[in-house]
DNA sequence: CGAATGACCTGTGAGC
DNA sequence: TGCTCACAGGTCATTC
């Protein structure tokens, strides 16, 4: 599922549900993620207060008053999904329903948390290509989780001098390169595939051959496209949810991922293409994308 | 060293 | 209906 717009969206809808408020319960359901859980998960969180919730490349973070964070990763089919006690209730800019009847204890429901908000957040993830871990607050950016990931995109540190630097030589297509989280971090197939046709670049090109005229470019499409789709709550294809369980809007916005033998959406009267590259596949328009 | 490949896991939709 | 295949938002270890 989940590119940097997604991850933000979950942490929008998460926010008001569990920052400042505490863990009154955590149950651990299946412990065999990409990263087993720490065998005393339940003990380090459980009592503890949310004192801040924030986003770091695709991971959610949840500072909790011991000096501890939550790192949350949902991987390709994970899902965040609060549920009221009691009634449907507002709680900041959300509404959220009750929970359904067995809301956490579906064969895909590894993790659920009661917070005194008061709110069910049940963590959902088919496919376990997720995580969830605690490393200390202190020390996170040196944790092997996080000590080689690039600069954020919506940061003023990416620049066009910033990412000529983190190009320069490299012998990889563009393509490879952004979706590289040492180079930026957050971007996925989807973003990438659409920055590079917003940027007028073919996702061919060699990412240390791109032209300075370039850069300036490539570097507003991909703020650009990333702020339109964190607006519209995120991409959803077939597992994104926000928090509210809402799907996001913007695959309606898609130019060319997710479009292969369509008319290109520019007047250059291309066809949209599909081929992989790296394993994933890569969408562009021959014609205005060089 | 950097770059390419396949593995991890489950679900879904297309085609026969 | 039911099979098989291709493919899906990400990362990581291994190989060249």
């Amino acid at each position: 599922m989940p590119e940097l717009p997604e991850v933000e969206t979950v942490r929008a809808g998460l926010a008001p549900a569990m920052e400042g408020y505490r863990l009154t319960h955590v149950e651990t359901r299946r412990g065999d993620l990409r990263i087993p859980f720490p065998q005393d998960f339940v003990a380090r969180t459980q009592g503890r207060k949310i004192t801040r919730l924030y986003r770091r490349a695709k991971y959610l973070l949840a500072d909790l008053d011991s000096g501890e964070t939550l790192v949350i990763h949902l991987g390709m089919s994970g899902r965040m999904s609060v549920y009221s006690h009691g009634k449907r209730r507002k709680l900041g800019n959300y509404v959220y329903d009750m929970a359904p009847d067995g809301a956490g204890t579906g064969k895909h429901d590894h993790v659920v948390f009661e917070t005194d908000a008061p709110a069910r957040i049940v963590f959902n993830d088919h496919r376990r290509f997720g995580l969830m871990a605690l490393v200390d607050t202190k020390t996170l950016e040196q944790d092997k989780l996080f000590r080689a990931i690039g600069v954020e995109p919506l940061s003023e540190d990416f620049n066009t001098a910033y990412l000529a630097r983190a190009l320069d030589g490299k012998k990889t297509p563009i393509k490879s390169a952004l979706l590289d989280q040492r180079t930026i971090a957050g971007l996925g197939n989807i973003y990438v595939c659409e920055a590079l046709f917003r940027s007028h670049i073919s996702p061919k090109k060699l990412a240390g051959a791109i032209s300075r005229e370039k850069l300036a470019p490539l570097v507003a499409a991909i703020k650009k496209v990333l702020k339109d789709a964190i607006a519209a709550g995120g991409s959803t294809l077939r597992d994104h949810a926000q928090a509210t369980g809402d799907p996001g809007n913007f695959q309606h916005h898609f130019l060319v991922y997710d479009r292969e033998g369509l008319p290109c959406k520019r007047t250059c009267k291309g066809t949209v293409k599909r081929f992989v590259q790296a394993g994933r596949s890569t969408f562009y328009c021959p014609k205005c994308q060089s």
